[in-house]
RNA sequence: GGGCGCUUAGCUCAGUUGGGAGAGCAUCGCCCUUACAAGGCGAGGGUCAGUGGUUCGAGCCCACUAGCGCCCA
């Protein structure tokens, strides 16, 4: 059994005889990064060119952890990095977190209020402080958790968006823009987040599907005034009815001939008394409902626009915290107060709840006979993403960004292909979000973020600048005239619109800036082109004038094994590390149940993850992992994470680490040509240049798919030849090489190179998608190969070069005529079940002298490796008068007999060959077809009807031959 | 309503300029073979969602239909 695992330090040969990833990762991790090799340029000496090459991570919430979607993302980050700087490339991943002003000072209310206290009991500064600290205790998780994936970013560069350098570019930033007029203080409605008594971003409302009601109330027309139908009311619905305390007027449609009479006349708003007019308006559908639409300028988009065409009053009833105002704050459109306006609410609604206002709206309607109907109705609420309350439109004071002209160079950025999107389709997602892109509002009330540099004065006058010793400066103020600061902070995607220049040290002039702006690609999620993607293109355009990636990678979308999106509520989510390192199915239930919203899901979810993970979860170790997110990166957009995937490739990395325990078995004690200056002291056989140039190919198929972002192609093409080339075909193939008398000395010292070499060529290949094993397993190697680096560490060994001169045509023919001739044997072998352990005789036949000469000298030389293994006794040319029964395979040209005489069943043998005569039947019928077709013959390519003439040559041949072996059969 | 995408083996997915339907996992059979049973060898399995068109030839190009999904309003 596996013992404890050796150091690499000791003895080689103690290798365990199983894969165990939690003994080799952590250790080679620290390592790393107390080399230095994480370091940005940590591997330039070796090209001379330094191409710069340089990845610059999306922030994570500070507040986060990394989910199953960043895990995927950084393994392509890192695998990218890992590539670019064992090929020489001067090389930085930056890495670090941005501070989530919502979420951050979310979690530190939440630890406030579990010892009995609120934000409100300290001064800001002493909040702000508290936040600090808990950063300082609680928000290295993320990067604890990357040091477990394996990513090699430069720790030393990791920035913090609260940083004092990335504080200073933002603000630099405001000033600037200010200055430029981009920036501009208004009122307008913004999505009110009654939770935080927050504005927050359009793009941090979700729009749920909710079911709801449709009231319909009856508003009674003033001054006497009659429907064409007599009625004294106008019926108007809505899914909102608290809102009604704000409305400016009812609006019908300009072509509804309903109403057409009732135009310019009024309606006496109940409850409230106010007289407010019936106005014609397109935005009103007069199909929908009665076509009577009451307006909220106030508190409603689309009525805030038909409000400002008929100059409504802005009447605003709500408080920060969405209770009912004693009296509406009324405006006009532009800001100003109205004053002169009756403002007052109904006293009974003040300080109402604005649910609990609907309700008692809905009772007193109904009291006056004033509520027409009530219907059940599918509506979209917005709730806010964090605080999942439902966001009100309010209208305030913030600061907003005019979008307009930053757009402009943004969009062409893309268009003139300086930045280009993979997949290519993202551009138009892109194209119709920055052309009808919104002003950015950017002021939040928090407490925790960049706090506005801008004061006012006694009279509402605004000055902006660094510091208020500035603005004293700049303005000639007295140190006695008053002077407050704006008590917003800046939305965080203000300050991460900034990261790739203000993480290369901008305002200042700094080599970083110089060289890794633009950086080389940025990988990321589509659900974040808006929020982030588009606002680091405009911004970074604008204060540095160049892009700030040159191609954008937009990575597929994590779902679980069923397509669904993983999600607390959902109970489907799955943390990396817990596939790292395994996780028993109780804790696991604990960890997917705790902290639930609603408590009803627990049990849903405890039942779906007892049945999904009866046994828990196994420890895969990172390599697994990784190599697993980068075999599922195709193009597609969803992403179906399937753990058999991962349980494959953790039995792929004990497959490799157990090809390393034979290599070095045959290896250690033995001389494998490591002094050699070159090869000319070495025999190499077929075999060992066969994997040569197969591993000359897949490292040009691999440098080729990188290159497009197909990491599932690249893992394929290096799945392939590592498992299926190398470990099944070579390492066999090894065998008689080093164990027949036959072989020379030279012979053996050429396999035992080539063994130890390729595989040591190998763990460069993979080291990039699985840094661990790799390392631990060239370290192993290193002593038996020859000193292509000076390197301690595979991090900086050089990547594998593409040597075309390496792949010979005849050589590959040649393996291929093995490898058909032993697949024939064990085909007959599985199919007539005899035994793989015992040895056959086969007799050979041809009636194609030209194939009898080359396939003699072919026997000649590999007769070792057909012997072994395909296990044969003794392989004999045979002409047609002395053929016993036997069962036939073809290598070609080439018969394959298995005398069958006491091996089998005869019958058996029958139905096997007539199963091979109808799969070549079918193939003699579809080429036929084709050649047959007159206009397939004239007017394909002349190389495509030579082929297919070629395999129908081939088919017919080989059927000839099998047919006559089943006759042969038959007469016995 | 507008935009984008998906439908290929039991499952998860590849399929490059149109020219032999593939992989991994799962299934079945044989085998403890001196690196690996987390393994080896062998086998079975597909009307490429449907219809029509272009073409000598369509999983791939075009049109329509059906189903599913995402984003925006």
């Amino acid at each position: 059994m596996t013992t404890k695992n050796q150091s690499s330090e000791t003895n080689l040969s103690e290798l365990d005889t199983a894969y165990n990833p939690e003994n080799i990762e952590q250790k080679w991790y620290k390592k790393w990064e107390s080399a230095g090799n994480f370091k940005s340029g940590a591997n330039t000496s070796q090209n001379s060119t330094n191409d710069p090459y340089c990845i610059l991570i999306p922030p994570p919430n500070v507040t986060g952890s990394l989910h199953m979607g960043h895990a995927f993302q950084h393994t392509i980050m890192d695998t990218l990095t890992r590539y670019h700087r064992m090929k020489g490339d001067d090389t930085l991943w930056q890495c670090g977190s941005d501070h989530a002003g919502i979420a951050t000072q979310m979690v530190v209310e939440r630890q406030l209020n579990a010892q009995g206290k609120k934000r409100t009991d300290f001064t800001r500064e002493e909040f702000i402080e508290k936040v600090w600290q808990w950063k300082e205790e609680s928000g290295g998780t993320i990067s604890e958790q990357m040091r477990r994936l394996g990513d090699s970013p430069d720790w030393e560069r990791e920035a913090f968006t609260m940083d004092e350098n990335l504080s200073k570019a933002v603000q630099e930033v405001f000033i600037q823009l200010y200055n430029d007029k981009t920036i501009y203080r208004g009122k307008r409605l913004v999505n009110w987040d009654p939770k935080f008594q927050s504005a927050i971003s359009d793009l941090e409302v979700e729009n749920h599907d909710e079911k709801g009601h449709l009231w319909h109330f009856r508003y009674p027309l003033a001054d006497g005034v009659k429907t064409s139908d007599g009625k004294d009311y106008l019926v108007v619905a809505t899914t909102r009815p608290e809102t009604m305390l704000g409305d400016s007027a009812v609006a019908v449609n300009p072509s509804d001939e309903r109403y057409t009479e009732l135009v310019g006349k009024f309606i006496d708003l109940p409850l409230v008394g106010r007289r407010i007019p019936i106005i014609a308006d397109d935005y009103v559908d007069a199909e929908f409902g009665t076509g009577c639409v009451k307006i909220t300028p106030a508190h409603d988009f689309n009525d805030y626009e038909v409000g400002k065409r008929h100059n409504l009053p802005l009447i605003s009833i709500l408080s920060a915290t969405a209770t009912i105002l004693a009296d509406a704050d009324v405006f006009y459109y532009g800001g100003k107060p109205m004053d002169d306006f009756d403002s007052a609410l109904p006293s009974n609604y003040h300080n109402l709840d604005r649910f609990d206002a609907r309700k008692l709206i809905i009772e007193e309607f109904e009291c006056k006979g004033l509520l027409d109907k009530i219907d059940d109705h599918a509506l979209k609420v917005p709730r806010g993403d964090r605080s999942n309350v439902i966001i009100e439109p309010l209208l305030t004071d913030q600061w907003y960004v005019a979008t307009k002209s930053l757009a402009k160079p943004a969009i062409e950025a893309v268009r003139s292909g300086e930045i280009k999107f993979v997949p290519e389709n993202w551009d138009k997602t892109y194209y119709h979000w920055m052309e009808n892109i919104q002003d950015w509002c950017i002021s939040r009330q928090l407490w925790w973020g960049h706090r506005i540099p801008a004061w006012y004065d006694d009279d509402g006058q605004i000055y902006v600048a660094k510091n208020e010793a500035e603005v004293r400066k700049q303005h000639n103020l007295s140190e006695d005239f008053n002077l407050t600061q704006d008590s917003d902070v800046l939305d965080t995607w203000f300050s991460s619109a900034l990261w790739p220049f203000a993480t290369m040290g901008w305002p200042e002039e700094t080599p970083e800036l110089a060289k890794y702006v633009p950086s080389s690609v940025l990988v990321t999620g589509f659900d974040i082109i808006f929020f982030w993607v588009a606002r680091m293109i405009m911004m970074t355009k604008k204060f540095t004038g160049k892009v700030p990636f040159k191609e954008i990678y937009i990575t597929g979308l994590i779902k679980d094994e069923n397509g669904d999106k993983m999600s607390k509520s959902k109970g489907n989510v799955l943390d990396p590390i817990d596939l790292i390192d395994g996780i028993e199915l109780e804790a696991l239930v604990t960890k997917r149940t705790s902290g639930m919203m609603n408590p009803k899901d627990a049990k849903k979810i405890e039942k779906r993850t007892r049945k999904e993970f009866s046994e828990g979860i196994n420890a895969y170790g990172t390599d697994a992992l990784r190599m697993t997110f980068c075999s599922l990166a195709s193009t597609s957009r969803d992403i179906n994470f399937d753990l058999g995937r991962v349980e494959g490739y953790r039995n792929y990395c004990n497959k490799l680490w157990n090809a390393t325990r034979y290599v070095l078995m045959n290896v250690e004690g033995h001389d494998c040509g490591q002094a050699e200056e070159d090869n000319s002291g070495l025999s190499l056989s077929v075999a060992d240049k066969w994997i040569i140039g197969r591993f000359n190919q897949t490292v040009e198929a691999f440098e080729n798919h990188i290159a497009k972002y197909r990491f599932d192609l690249a893992t394929q093409a290096l799945f392939q030849f590592s498992k299926n080339d190398y470990c099944d075909w070579y390492l066999e193939l090894s065998k008689p090489m080093l164990m027949s008398d036959s072989s020379s000395e030279a012979e053996k010292l050429g396999t035992r190179h080539t063994l130890v070499n390729i595989l040591e060529s190998m763990m460069r290949l993979l080291h990039p998608m699985m840094p661990f094993v790799t390392e631990e397993i060239w370290q192993k190697l290193k002593p038996y190969c020859r000193a292509t680096s000076v390197s301690d560490s595979i991090m900086l060994a050089p990547f594998p070069q593409f040597d075309a001169s390496s792949v010979d045509q005849n050589i590959i023919d040649d393996l291929h005529w093995i490898q058909d001739f032993i697949n024939g044997v064990r085909n007959i072998r599985g199919e007539l079940n005899i035994s793989p352990s015992k040895p056959i005789n086969v007799l050979l036949k041809t009636d194609n002298e030209e194939t009898k000469t080359r396939d003699s000298k072919r026997l000649d030389n590999y007769q070792t490796f057909l012997s072994s293994l395909a296990k044969l006794e003794s392989i004999n040319w045979v002409t047609d008068d002395k053929i016993p029964p036997s069962s036939t395979a073809l290598a070609g040209e080439l018969e394959i007999l298995v005398p069958v005489a006491g091996l089998i069943d005869v019958s058996a043998e029958i139905a096997r060959l007539n199963k091979e005569i109808e799969k070549l039947n079918s193939e003699i019928k579809r080429t036929q077809g084709k050649l047959s077709n007159a206009n397939f013959v004239d007017r394909a390519p002349e190389a495509v009807v030579e082929k297919e003439k070629e395999k129908l040559n081939i088919a017919q041949l080989a059927i000839a031959k099998l047919e006559s072996q089943t006759q042969e059969l038959k007469s016995l």
